[in-house]
Order: structure tokens, then C-alpha cells, then sequence
DNA sequence: TCACTTTATTTGGGATCCCAAAGTCAAGTC
DNA sequence: GACTTGACTTTGGGATCCCAAATAAAGTGA
């Protein structure tokens, strides 16, 4: 069953990756039990959960202190995700049950395909080429025949923008249709990879599946860095906004 | 300070990963403040933590079930580390600060090149390599330039083996001179792995380092591959037993 | 003897409390 | 005004308890 302290950690969580907290604020058990009404327990458990994050730091006897991820954190742990992806490409095409696993990662391929193809960057359709996304790499990274690859990645996609299939969007495509078709024809990029990478699976070419998923994370770095330079207070929050993973913005 | 819980849970996965419990058998926290003389609140902490490293899985209502991992859940680990170690010899290899570093990895080569020129294997010999490799690759991890390379294999560090610099001896190296030699043999293949990923990143050669480190962790692989063919009954403790990682049986 | 019901026990989630450690603040001294 | 000291407050570690949920055991009737 879902528990207070697993909700709560995730709660405190994304407090802290929206900036509710100033960055010398300190958390404490007391505090943080009058703000989300519940006991020490849960929010000692939770505590515990985001300090073996590495989210905040424990003082001895003496609070929290908050390490409240940064741009610079998230561009280094999509980094090393892609890497790990990386390794699942290459071990996925050399597994002799990949067949089982291609046609979930052709069908998320062609439903980006579908909707670049029609010129579609709605709420909605936003919506289906995250979900389509995160098929792909959830597939590759649960049909590579290594369980640790997946299991390292779950231990640090607490972090934002490293859940499976996170996709950076630049929420201002909407003004101009010219910025609409310069954010359709970066999907297609990133779709067009995702279509080398799966004909380089199905076809057992592992060096190519694995230099080509490595590209496709360096996709999304450079994407992140080019907001970045765009906008020098770009803040982790500010990110999150602009990211199509399952956030509150999307489920308004 | 350190905290009984953080303790506890080193000894509650010691005693799964060595078989203290049958397969079937559950924890459950009163059980575990009978045995261990604590009160459930360290308890529940410590449960909360293995259970995110996936060596427990809570029941509902129902305590906790043990997935004590196996031999081939550590040979994933290891692969999914070494991937990560040749993401972090490629980025030290592109590190415009690199320079600073080589001679820690120089002095950790040279010791372990003494040790095994002298042909020495006994404890003490075993026990300054297996540190001197510990920071040959712990120098590699933290140098590279991206904090979450090594954060994440901390996050997997938990698993026998996984620690850094873990290396396997075969302990019936002492039975025979031929096995000796064998043994002494095995490390300077390693080493010179080492020299090689060494000289590699001081030449700037990303590609030849992060080759030669995948290398590297594969030839441990296939080590434990060897223990594992010769001995099909070979349990993680055996295989903990066999390794040179911090252990109780190097201390005693 | 078997199926069902009832009762007892086990179990974890969470609330609350005690205690020691660390920091703050006010009072006193030089 | 600076420094010291003691009292007070804050804080987290851990112990203990209550309660609800799940399971096991005992009792009952056909």
C-alpha cells in the first residue's frame, strides 16, 4: 500500500525542486510536520528517503540543510542516464528475445511519427508522445537482460527531467507557427533516432544501437544547454515547466 | 553521527547477502529488535532503506520478504558499474584538469606493479592492492567532472562487489606456487589494464580510455564467470568470501 | 470430516513521548 | 562593548504505544 512517508517525500521533493524553500532554509521534523499535518514517523522515513537522494543533508541533531538540485545537476545525471540507456541499447541488440519487445517500440515510434506528421503540439498531443517516449525507453531498458541497468536508472530518476521518456518542450511554441514547426522538426529528429536506434536493434547492430542512444540523450542535453543560454536565471523549476513529464502543468 | 538505523541496515543486508535467513523465511521488525536489541523505530528506518535497494520487498500488513541477490544480479551490477567507470574514464579523459589527478592513479598502479613483481599475495599484499585499486578508480570517478557518475554507483554500491576497487581473489591461491603464479599473473593483467586507461586519459584518448575501462570490468566479469563454472553451487557469500572487498574476513 | 464462523495473534503504519545534544538568548562581569 | 555563563529552546534519535489490517487458530454445525 502507498504510504504517508513515500507521498511525503515526494512532496517535499518537489517543494524543494520549486524553490518553496529559501536556500539557507533549513528542514526540520517539527516544521514539516505542521506544514503537511502528520506525525514524526512518516516524516522521519521520508527524510531519510531524500537524504540517500542526495537532495538534502543532514546536520547532526540540527535539522536539514537543502542541496536543492541545479541545472548543472540534472544536465550530469541525463548524462549518465543516456549512458545507461546506452547500455541497454547495445545489450537489447544483442539479445535473441528482442524480437518479443520491437513492436512496442515501433508503435512508439509511429504514434510520434502520426502526430509530428500532422503538425500537432496541443496539450494533447504532447501528452501522447510523452506516453509513446516512454514506451521506448522503458522497453529498451526492461528488455535488455540486465535488471540493474533499470534499476540504476530508478535510482536517480527521483531527480527532474530523469523519469523514462522525460522530453524537453519549449512551452512558447504555441506563439508563432514558425516556432511550432522548429519545435515538430525537433521531434522528428529526436523520432528519426529513435528509428535508427530500433532498426539497429532489430538487426542485432549493437555498436550502432548504442552510439546512436548515446546521441539521443546528447540531443537533450544540448536542448537543456540552449535554454540555458538563452536564459542565464533559468531555474531547475523553470525546467520542470518546460518539461512534457508528467507534471501538474500537464494534468491542469 | 552515525545513526543505529544507517548500522542496522549494514548488518540486516550482511545477513541476508551470508544466508543468515532461509529463502522463504520474512523479516518482520519485531523480529528484528528481538535479535538486534533495538526499538522498531531504527528498525522501520532501516527496513525503508533496503527495501529502496531492493533486497527486501514489504508486504502489506505482512512484513518483508528477502530478495537476497544473486550471482547474476551481481554480474549485472558489475557490468551496469564498469559502464559507468568508462563513462567516467571518457569525461577525465576530456577534463582540461585531469593533470591533477594522474599522480594518485600513477602511485595506485606503482604499488600494486611492487606488490606483484615481488610475486607477494599473502594478506597484507592483498590488502594494499585491493586499496591501492580502491583508489585507482574511486580518483577516476570523482575527477571526471560529473558528480552523478559516482553518486550513482553509490546508489548500487550496496551489493557485494560494487564497492569501489572491489577486486576477486581466488583464496586458494596460497595452496600451490603454480596457483600463485597464476594469480600474481591475473593482477598484472589488470594492472596493466590500469596503465593503459591511465595513459589514455593523460593523452586526452577518450575513446581508447572508456574501451579500455569497459575492458577492465569485463575481464572481472569473466572472472567471476570462471568461479562460477568450476562451481555451480557458488553462493554470493562464497563469492563475497573470494573477494578482496573490505570484509570481516580481511580485518580478522 | 469438512466448511464456515469467530476469536486470537501477528504485523506494520503512524502517533506520541522521553531524552540528549546543539544552538540561542539573556544576564552578569570586566 | 566584549566576553562568559547559565537557562531555555530547538532539534533529532529512539522507545513505546495505539490501531487497523491480515493471518492463524479454535469452535461450531451439517
Amino acid at each position: 500500500m502507498d504510504t504517508i512517508d513515500t507521498e511525503l517525500a515526494a512532496r517535499i521533493r518537489d517543494d524543494i525542486i520549486h524553490g518553496v524553500y529559501a536556500e539557507d532554509e533549513r528542514l526540520s521534523e517539527a516544521k514539516l510536520c505542521e506544514t503537511h499535518q502528520v506525525s514524526r514517523t512518516p516524516v522521519r522515513l521520508a527524510l531519510r528517503r531524500l537524504e540517500r537522494e542526495g537532495i538534502i543533508q543532514r546536520g547532526e541533531w540540527r535539522g536539514y540543510k537543502i542541496q536543492s538540485p541545479t541545472i548543472s545537476d540534472i544536465l550530469q545525471a541525463v548524462q549518465v542516464r543516456g549512458h545507461l540507456e546506452s547500455l541497454a541499447a547495445r545489450l537489447m541488440a544483442q539479445s535473441p528475445t528482442r524480437a518479443e519487445h520491437l513492436p512496442d517500440m515501433a508503435e512508439a515510434i509511429r504514434v510520434i511519427d502520426d502526430l509530428t506528421s500532422q503538425g500537432r503540439l496541443d496539450e494533447d498531443a504532447i501528452h501522447q508522445m510523452q506516453a509513446a517516449n516512454k514506451v521506448f525507453h522503458t522497453t529498451m531498458l526492461e528488455a535488455c537482460g540486465n535488471e540493474y541497468v533499470n534499476f540504476t536508472c530508478q535510482q536517480i530518476s527521483h531527480l527532474p527531467m530523469l523519469a523514462a521518456g522525460s522530453m524537453v518542450f519549449d512551452r512558447r511554441v504555441h506563439d508563432s507557427p514558425d516556432q511550432i514547426e522548429r519545435g515538430i522538426f525537433r521531434l522528428r529528429i529526436g523520432n528519426a533516432q529513435h528509428q535508427v536506434i530500433y532498426e539497429a536493434i532489430k538487426h542485432g547492430d549493437a555498436v550502432r544501437a548504442e552510439g546512436m542512444t548515446r546521441e539521443h540523450s546528447h540531443t537533450m542535453i544540448e536542448y537543456i544547454e540552449t535554454f540555458e543560454k538563452r536564459d542565464e536565471s533559468l531555474t531547475v523549476s523553470d525546467l520542470v515547466a518546460y518539461s512534457a513529464a508528467e507534471s501538474d502543468l500537464l494534468k491542469s
